[in-house]
DNA sequence: GTGCGTGTTTGCACAACGTGCAAACTTTTT
DNA sequence: AAAAAGTTTGCACGTTGTGCAAACACGCAC
């Protein structure tokens, strides 16, 4: 538990002229598409110097964006923090689903940016990077977790390699569905499913309509 | 099979041109890494105007990657040309196996190839954008053999997000090793635990000492 | 409040990227 | 041999991204 101690003045400037910067180029970019938008634009609309929007983003698709980088770290502390009786699936699982809870509180917002990110490649790209970084982050969480070694053994980078793909895979689903069926369920359904051995799922177009089954063999 | 009639000698210059040029991107990536080089001085090195460069790459880093836009096409059609008695998860093991003899046959080569990725943040994003292609193209394939539906069904993206991931994490181990393991054992070791639905490997600082067992379960 | 140290914003200059366009050149076709 | 089609190149231009130094705003001590 971090101590929030009163932020400065500069602080709270700060903040709100990043704030102001992302928000302006995300709008923008959603307008005129991301070749559209220029840098001199969006400092325009955030009413700064151009000079300046580099002093907050080193690029567009950053500003857009705005990843916080600090988020791996916190979350291979959530993964750290599940109990250890926990093996790796599950202790990801938990902190995933705490992920998609955060996202849910501000469906609208996480849609409209996922959609956007869907339409442009550049885009794409840079939440691909971001995504790397959350991986690596998770895999030394798992490797701490279960005493291995990030290099020599494959366990904990294929862990976080399967989780975070169904991840990835539910958050779009999720966002192309335009959030009309459950994130949560989904989640569920592709654990379930990893967890599964990639059993292929029974002839059945509606695999929501019933709970999710945990009996099953693969082959 | 596709017909490979003789190209003409157009032809055979364009490729000679296209090659010269992701050469000299590529050797002068390695000495100088990617900031180091300019446009300029690829052009100069393969002996075109730097005007030319551009009408071969968009780009520095699509120029040192050199990625083929068809692959994740043939790759499809090499995963629709499996029995379809196999299920996908096999199917896609037997494709990636391939694909693993391909990198082997030039190993020198991959590996100097991923050395230059890894170190730099611009190919891993650059990368992970034709992976993605990748794996859209992988989930179409899936899709088409189980007569799912690419939007609607969940587990032709989520079993191609693991085995792709699997595929990547071994790829990632053989390259950070130096090519110094077996690449397919990796891979094998790979499959078998997501077969295994991701069970914690027992207490085994060497897994790869012993057979790859079948039988564990998971939790 | 006055003034000082520190951190932020801005303008300017500059190198490099990436693209449209048209002229020069090369290969292929007739 | 000449026309047609495709490729290379130079040029102009807008944009990105960075180093530098001056102007400016804030926080703090007195």
């Amino acid at each position: 538990m971090t101590v929030e101690l009163a932020p400065s003045r500069r602080e709270r400037k700060k903040q709100a002229t990043r704030q102001a910067i992302h928000e302006a180029a995300f709008t923008l970019a959603e307008e005129d598409g991301l070749v559209g938008v220029t840098v001199e634009a969006i400092a325009a609309r955030a009413d700064v110097a151009p000079r300046t929007f580099f002093n907050y983003f080193p690029s567009k698709e950053e500003a857009i964006l705005d990843w916080d980088g600090e988020r791996p770290e916190s979350m291979r502390r959530a993964l750290l923090a599940r109990p250890l009786a926990e093996d790796a699936l599950t202790a990801l699982r938990r902190v995933m689903e705490d992920e998609v809870a955060q996202r849910v509180l501000d469906a609208e917002r996480a849609l409209r940016r996922m959609r956007l990110i869907r339409s442009e490649p550049h885009l794409r790209a840079a939440m691909a990077a971001c995504s790397e970084d959350m991986e690596r982050a998770l895999v030394a969480g798992v490797a701490e977790r279960t005493g291995q070694d990030v290099d020599a053994d494959l366990y904990p980078a294929l862990v976080v390699s399967a989780v975070w793909g169904a991840f990835k895979v539910a958050h779009l689903r999720w966002s192309v569905l335009g959030g009309r069926v459950s994130f949560e369920a989904l989640l569920a359904s592709a654990f379930d499913t990893l967890a599964n051995g990639l059993a292929p799922p029974a002839i059945d177009r509606h695999p929501h309509d019933r709970p999710p089954t945990h009996e099953r063999h693969r082959r």
